[in-house]
DNA sequence: CCGTCATGCGTACGATCGTACACTCCAAGG
DNA sequence: CCTTGGAGTGTACGATCGTACGCATGACGG
């Protein structure tokens, strides 16, 4: 017994169309029939293969937040003094915040959810600390968790402004907040 | 003709039986049906002072966001000095992050629509614009811009978080983020 | 007093939803 | 070869949705 000839291809494409589909319909227009539409498997598998809606939600949320994280250690990862690191952390705040509506759409799906569900907050709470962490490779501890706000802050407001503002603010603000506390502990 | 008997106070019990429900179940499980029941209204109502879903939901983060800023305003306009409106600032961001799901959900599920759809964008740059203006009465214009995304950032992280930070690390932030820039222009 | 008409409501329709469940199918054990 | 059982699927059900639309109602102009 136990066959399970194709399990893994499929799960992944399933996790990857909702991600695709929250991305354009957003939470609330996401539905099995929708995702199991585009991820080209029939409607039977969803269930099969992740026990609910939520179910599903929170790996691909787990799976999106991994991966922005991901990036964004890489960036700070490669810097090797706090000046390198705020050009770096300016660059990130840039690039989450312009053109690419699907990162923005799904973070705010996300915090959404969060706002409501212990369960996806978990999810937040685990992304904030893995950010710190790498915050805290250039940073001291309370600098590090204001930045992280900062970061968030600066994302959002510019991605939402109908002229977003220059990297030249974003520097400044970044340094503003850096200026007072040292280099790591 | 144009009798028009009872409408103002029906429009309102819609608008606010609306928002309670998005609070509490989100966008997503906010129906014509369910807001309706909970304001007391029959379903024909519901379509018959809002052409759709779409209007309602405009109308009540309309509301929902003058009333936020209206607070901003409020206490902002107290202050008499940059140094009393950095603790103002810091009592903001305490207050928003604090206890009241209420208006953190409402928050984000709003900027989780205005990510996706332009229409209420509009209503966010709104809100940024009117908070940018209040922070312009103690401080420089591009303080006020790098200021309105920290207070943003600093409120989104505190809700979230499982520790919330202390209120002094909100004002080590705000004075960090203010002390570059003098009062007012 | 009556006709008229805007205001506001009840209901019904077609679409879509999540999910339960009976089914097929194929690899492995004998 | 046949049996067996789990992996994966198709379908059907009950609930819920947004909205269109016909009808009641009560205030005015005459």
């Amino acid at each position: 017994m136990a066959t399970g000839q194709n399990d893994p291809e499929r799960r992944e494409r399933i996790i990857t169309a909702a991600l695709d589909l929250i991305a354009e319909e957003g939470v609330a227009g996401t539905s099995h029939r929708k995702v199991a539409a585009r991820a080209g498997v029939p409607l039977g598998s969803m269930t099969y293969h992740f026990g609910s809606m939520d179910e599903l939600l929170r790996e691909a949320f787990t799976r999106f937040s991994s991966s922005i994280v991901a990036v964004f250690e890489e960036r700070l990862g490669a810097a090797t003094t706090p000046d390198e690191a705020r050009e770096a952390i300016a660059d990130l705040v840039h690039h989450l915040s312009s053109g690419n509506q699907r990162e923005l759409v799904l973070t705010h799906e996300l915090y959404t959810l969060a706002a409501r569900k212990p369960a996806y907050r978990e999810l937040t709470r685990e992304w904030m600390s893995r950010s710190r962490r790498a915050l805290r490779w250039h940073f001291d501890p309370a600098t590090a968790r204001q930045l992280d706000a900062l970061i968030e802050g600066l994302s959002i407001h510019r991605a939402l402004e109908t002229e977003p503002h220059e990297r030249a603010l974003t520097l400044e603000a970044i340094t503003r907040i850096t200026q007072g506390g040292g280099a790591a502990a």
